[in-house]
DNA sequence: ACCTGAACACCGTTCAAGT
DNA sequence: ACCTGAACACCGTTCAAGT
């Protein structure tokens, strides 16, 4: 007997950790971390639900899974790099990565099993501050200080659901309801500067994160 | 007929928005967010789930009201105080909230509807920033990479579980499992920083925070 | 005015069973 | 080896009903 030739659209591929995990990954990016349950991830496969179970233990391992799958999205700095520019490409890429995946940011700190690409990660991110001849305190000052500022931006920036309504709108929702002379610094805020034409959140990231990056090669040079 | 005398056992305070809010930020204090379900908060009431929503809307009114509230926890900088003490207080009383309340950082930074609490807030920090002479945009520089910072920082802190176990034995555990020669960054980090006697990584805060407040206070002397 | 019971459309997960 | 169906103990919320 001759096995017979399936046609593309005839199957798909078997379900893996992989299909799974990516699949979980694009769920999570287009409706949040509340629309990602068993039930409709499996769906998403055309699978039933408990087929999931075979491939990863539970919905925990799941998590686990794509927080491992999504830091190996970060540039690391290069041994041959400078510190400073190496770690501004390095938060960079994660400030971006924040932007494609809005529920890693919580997610990444609340899980306590780094897998080996968030330990490849720490030891080249400590290696360049290291090299460049940061003392152990300060290459941990000066991880805690930008992976704080990192995150917290991403935090506020990208956990808003303001993918369709732009900003504008929502300046001008608030200046609504707002009393004028009961919050005169939040009007002129959002008047003088939020609302203007060439107004650019984004750009706010890298200025303080330039900011950050100065005062420790300023530390540096003290010591 | 006289109405009986209740005794104090006899019967509850009435349900009211104040009580359903102030039990539901207990739950989250003791058992995270997801612990707290309408049902489950209902029970510590003493009353059925459905009595919570003559009360408040939906869950997504009980997250604001939650908000509303340890946001009010913040102090504020004060009109006479100048701009580094000032929010250096503030910082570290909203480093000391979500500390508290380690659900509230990635809840208050997607929530839309900002109550009159917030408002007052937002209004008193930048007002803060303006009377010490910053532009408008030097001001929302200031309020961006502060806050980013503090609530980042509180997001890697509070996020774990590690209220039962201490920070050494996880470090320990890690080493365990760690090729040294494989990461020796990270090994030297842990061996000859984090597991020190007299390490204190609530420390680490303070540290970042002046670096941040002092680069501020140098942008303001050069302009 | 304030609270409840039953019901609906969902969850994650176990366990025995199918191929 | 890989997937499934039925079942359990949960969710948030609606709606009509009780006092």
């Amino acid at each position: 007997m001759v096995k017979p030739a399936k046609t593309s659209a005839d199957k798909r591929p078997p379900l893996s950790r992989d299909r799974v995990l990516h699949e979980a990954i694009a769920v999570a990016d287009e409706g949040g971390m509340d629309a990602l349950s068993m039930r409709r991830l499996a769906h998403r496969l055309g699978v039933e639900a408990m087929s999931i179970y075979y491939h990863l233990e539970n919905k925990d391992a799941l998590l686990d899974g794509m927080i491992d799958r999504v830091m190996a999205e970060i540039e690391l700095p290069e041994p041959d790099e400078e510190w400073q520019p190496g770690n501004r490409r390095r938060a960079v890429s994660l400030h971006n990565m924040l932007a494609r995946h809005p529920w890693a940011a919580p997610l990444m700190e609340s899980r306590t099993n780094p897998g080996p690409v968030a330990l490849r990660y720490y030891d080249a991110v400590l290696g360049s501050f290291r090299t460049a001849g940061f003392s152990v305190p300060m290459a941990a000052h000066a991880f805690a200080a930008i992976d704080a500022y990192v995150y917290g931006f991403g935090l506020q920036e990208f956990s808003l659901p303001f993918d369709e309504v732009p900003i504008e709108e929502i300046g001008q929702a608030i200046l609504q309801t707002l009393p004028p002379d009961e919050y005169p610094y939040l009007t002129e805020m959002i008047i003088d500067h939020a609302l203007q034409p060439g107004y650019d959140y984004s750009a706010e990231f890298e200025w303080g994160l330039d900011l950050i990056l100065d005062a420790f090669e300023q530390r540096l040079g003290e010591s």
